[in-house]
DNA sequence: ACTGTCCGTGTAATCGATTCCATGGAATCG
DNA sequence: CGATTCCATGGAATCGATTACACGGACAGT
């Protein structure tokens, strides 16, 4: 399989290789004449550059390298989508790697991505930044953080306000009456998990709501510990009456045990999931959910990225968060 | 942001690039006192080898790139996850990329591929192989086709056998009693749009059912034309009995539709999906499906990548569907 | 002791596209 | 009409890693 090289265009054109690439890079000093001659060459040899031999020359590849922690979770493959429609309409191609939620194809996937040469970095980060990530920022890469940042690490980064989110949801539910709400957290090895843990805690305190330390379970962000979450909270002596889940795979683990187990929610038990995926309108009752847009994450992080590479200053963005109410929260049953 | 050649860790080392590059890739004529300084210095730089300069001298990527129609439909992002996964554990890299559901699209990715001088290519193709399709296979570039083919091109591909999976799901609700059942179908530009099609127009005559041409809504595997498509039948002066829709996309806008008009599905319409999608289990009553194994689809592809790029001679695969019962079909109402 | 292997190493060519520099011809100006 | 500018063009260097080839030294066999 012998491709094509700018030498079979030009010794059809027959002009040097200089002008044929002068040609098809549409740089300003080329003949009419030699633009036709090597542009029709190049079609009819179904000439393709070879991006390594460009990119190797140019030290640019005009590809970001985007890493999320699983393309399965809708969240994240919705900001993998805008990611790379956004970076095509921008004219660069992007490289999307799956971190599979661990630290260590984490690592692994950023080496790929730097000895694949990227131009920049769409990140979901985990860990404390120890390990391939702290070689990338002392590169000095351009690296964008989305939906998760790490602690003392100065990189531009797209959040959503976690914090409001878990206190509208809160107050949600004490006003209907609830004062014994489970949590499903996610890992603590995440930003996310952290700071929406934090929050609920405060929220609790603030409302001086039961605080058992069993009310709160510790989960990984994949549905199975959504699941195992819901076990652990239906099964306490003093079950709480509304559960919040702290991501979109937890809370599909969690409403499958509810189902397993015949949990009527929204009189049973109020459930607030994280997300607002559209399988969650369609769960019965449908989902009251903390909402926030992955779409417009990935279009903002590539905003971000294409300023950083232009050498502009960026400030890191934080998006809003909203409580969407639907049918699976209602008055506590305990409480009448 | 000067990196680190191996020119760099060859001076530092004391060696020539030469056996700098041999210790490195592991080449068996060096002694073990360069291989200690050369990996000495190469930890010490943090050398990264370019991969640009590497493929481009060795004409080889380790690369594969994956095209799959939309990442955000959960069927297609299992198969990408499990291509990265068993790409990365075979040694091999993999380059994403999301053709959105366009032909124009589906061009320009698998020409950004080409330039990319990946190894191989698994696509999920649509249109008739007109395109940069054509281009790519007469190169002989090793292609493999996942879920959908290209008739008339003759690629090796992995499938699932959309015609029993119809079959059964038609005669499931026949045996329930059902003669009029309306399909939304995909897009007649992919083998899965036709064939599924195909299959349901079959097993209508076999069956003797109602064959209105109205019972056909024509989608585009999209969930607004899902939608679309249930309003049409539901509007009907005779509305089916029944309804089966060919992906999973196209079946949330379906649900998405009789939760808005308050039917009861499994009394009022029996409604039968594509895809086993988790969130199918959770909604109310849960989804009788015709599944097949996204995930099985993936790692067979990424063999049968291995075995073309190993010269050896590959087969088609054609893997079973099966129809899982569930709450979301049941006897026909008007038939009592 | 002499010749033939074998092995570790260095020099330099190579992959394909871009680009600096030099060149020659045409066009422009005094 | 001669000088100067401008522009299209080609030759050759370049990016970084790999590898064919050559070379020198060690070692074994006769």
């Amino acid at each position: 399989m012998h491709s094509v090289t700018i030498r079979d265009v030009a010794a059809l054109a027959g002009v040097s290789t200089a002008t044929a690439s002068r040609v098809l890079s549409g740089h300003p000093a080329t003949s009419p004449d030699a633009r036709r001659k090597v542009v029709d060459a190049a079609t009819e040899l179904g000439f393709r550059p070879n991006a390594q031999a460009r990119s190797l020359r140019m030290t640019r590849t005009d590809t970001i390298g985007v890493l999320v922690s699983d393309v399965r979770n809708p969240f994240f493959a919705e900001i993998a989508h805008t990611v790379a429609q956004s970076a095509k309409d921008a004219g660069m191609a992007t490289l999307l790697c799956d971190a599979n939620e661990s630290i260590d194809q984490q690592d692994r996937s950023l080496d790929l991505l730097l000895s694949q040469r990227v131009d920049g970095m769409i990140v979901t980060p985990q860990g404390d930044g120890s390990g391939s990530l702290r070689q990338i920022l002392t590169l000095g890469l351009p690296v964008v953080f989305v939906d998760r940042t790490i602690d003392g690490v100065d990189v531009p980064s797209v959040t959503s306000d976690n914090r409001t989110g878990i206190e509208d949801a809160v107050r949600h539910l004490v006003d209907l009456g609830h004062r014994r709400i489970g949590y499903v957290a996610g890992p603590q090895e995440t930003s996310t998990g952290r700071e929406r843990l934090a929050a609920f805690r405060e929220a609790v305190e603030r409302h001086s709501l039961d605080d058992a330390p069993e009310l709160v379970y510790q989960g990984d962000f994949q549905a199975a510990s959504g699941a195992a979450g819901g076990r652990a909270l239906l099964d306490l002596a003093e079950p709480p009456t509304a559960v919040l889940a702290a991501d979109s795979l937890m809370t599909f683990g969690l409403l499958m045990v509810c189902q397993e187990r015949a949990v009527r929610i929204g009189t049973d038990l109020s459930v607030i999931g994280y997300d607002d995926i559209d399988a969650f309108r369609l769960v019965d009752p449908p989902l009251t959910v903390i909402a926030h847009d992955p779409g417009r994450m990935g279009t903002l992080a590539v905003e971000m990225i294409r300023a950083l590479l232009a050498g502009q200053p960026v400030t890191s963005a934080v998006l809003t968060t909203s409580l969407v109410e639907r049918g699976s929260t209602g008055p506590t049953r305990r409480n009448s």
